[in-house]
DNA sequence: TTTTGGTATTAGTCGAGACTAATCATAGCG
DNA sequence: CGCTATGATTAGTCTCGACTAATACCAAAA
């Protein structure tokens, strides 16, 4: 625990990876993720792979090492614990948690993680429904999709909403799209453009959702939550 | 809030200027203080002085300026109630809390400033028995002595124990030694060598102390005088 | 008055991390 | 098959804080 900028740095990659399912990260997109120059953020990847947290092939992007996946891991749980603490026990609301978790993830210590995890009675989810990583590392799967993808007139609920945006957020929140909440797909055009959705099973709690703020939220599929069958590219 | 060594710096030179009352601090005892090379110091203290936070007359050592010690102030309100959440809410101890809190209190945002001091019903005292200055910077006058400074016989109520170390911390607590415990001086030397104290009211607790320990504990006369409200442990 | 010693400051360097400007590599298109 | 757009890297600079070595200041002792 300790350098805030390279943890920042593996925090983002780890993200990217994710996000983009499993492939390299770019140079730009970790640049632009952290608000920084490129020739910075190239800069700053040498000295990662130097470290050996990072894999860096030449002009094809940078994978987390087994030991930047950790390190990264850390962070992201710190980051996840912090929130989920800080609106549990302090009353923040979800929209405001993550800027302040941002600042203290980097100045908790393992003491103060275990404390927090055992406050909480070892979570496994944070308030954007987002999940903590457990101690060893392990990760719970996350088996959602974004909203989008569901076909018009499917239903689902949503699972985890990852924005960053307090406006954004709270703006949900009105909406009631926070995790847990039943919502339905009415109907969409295939890439682009805004959607249709209702919230809950109530006739009149329907809205029209711009596409961005709509591919941030993630839903799993409303009926009985079963099978293994992962098809579901 | 945000620079750490800044903060360091300020946090340094308010704790150096009320231990040794009123004067000027000089270069050298800062320099000990964040455990860095004089010049290192200098350096930084002329940053400081650029900044307007603290006056720096030449060779004479510095003070803080308004400015600058309601900086200064900000952070040690932010380490002592980060002192004091950790220990009531997470169950720190108060040997280990320091280190927590030093690397916590340069994170600490307003908003979360004013939600701990909520959830602690705002407080005037930390578990180590230093005060805790209040959001418009007022300080609640200390006036309590070094223990050695009672006459042989003479009784006190520990107000705080200024030491940072854990072991020694421990060490004290383990003898009692902790704010609001009862004190006497048996008997002692005039200006070095151990003393030996009794703890408590109790007959069999007899203790030597060397004098370095000494005189990190502060006395308040035992009789009277007293704030009502504080139910210290 | 000169010496000596403690303390402060200058001078010069270094590493981390950021930046801009310029160059280079590659994929896709014409 | 070459050209151009996009994205990555190199080169060079800046600021922040730290460091060591050398120097300057002041105060008491000789």
């Amino acid at each position: 625990m300790g350098n805030r900028a390279l943890e920042d740095y593996l925090k983002a990659i780890y993200k990217l990876a994710h996000e983009g399912h499993g492939a390299a990260v770019g140079t730009g997109a970790v640049a632009r993720a952290l608000g920084v120059s490129t020739p910075s953020a190239t800069n700053m990847l040498k000295r990662l792979a130097a470290a050996g947290l990072i894999e860096h092939r030449a002009r094809r992007g940078v994978t987390l090492t087994p030991t930047g996946e950790k390190a990264a891991l850390e962070v992201v749980r710190h980051h996840r614990l912090l929130e989920l603490y800080l609106t549990e026990a302090l009353g923040y609301s979800w929209d405001t948690v993550h800027a302040e978790a941002d600042r203290l993830e980097h100045a908790v210590s393992e003491e103060l993680e275990a404390r927090l995890d055992e406050a909480l009675g070892y979570p496994t989810v944070d308030p954007h429904g987002d999940p903590i990583p457990a101690a060893d590392g392990t990760v719970r799967a996350v088996r959602d999709r974004p909203l989008p993808s569901l076909a018009p007139g499917q239903a689902g609920i949503v699972g985890r909403v990852s924005d960053a945006d307090p406006e954004k957020l709270r703006y949900l929140a009105d909406l009631g799209l926070v995790p847990g909440a039943a919502v339905t797909l009415l109907d969409s055009l295939p890439f682009e453009g805004p959607l249709r959705v209702r919230v809950g099973d109530a006739e009149g709690s329907e809205h029209v959702l711009g596409r961005e703020l709509a591919t941030d939220i993630f839903v799993r599929s409303a009926g009985v939550d079963r099978d293994p069958a992962k098809g579901n590219r």
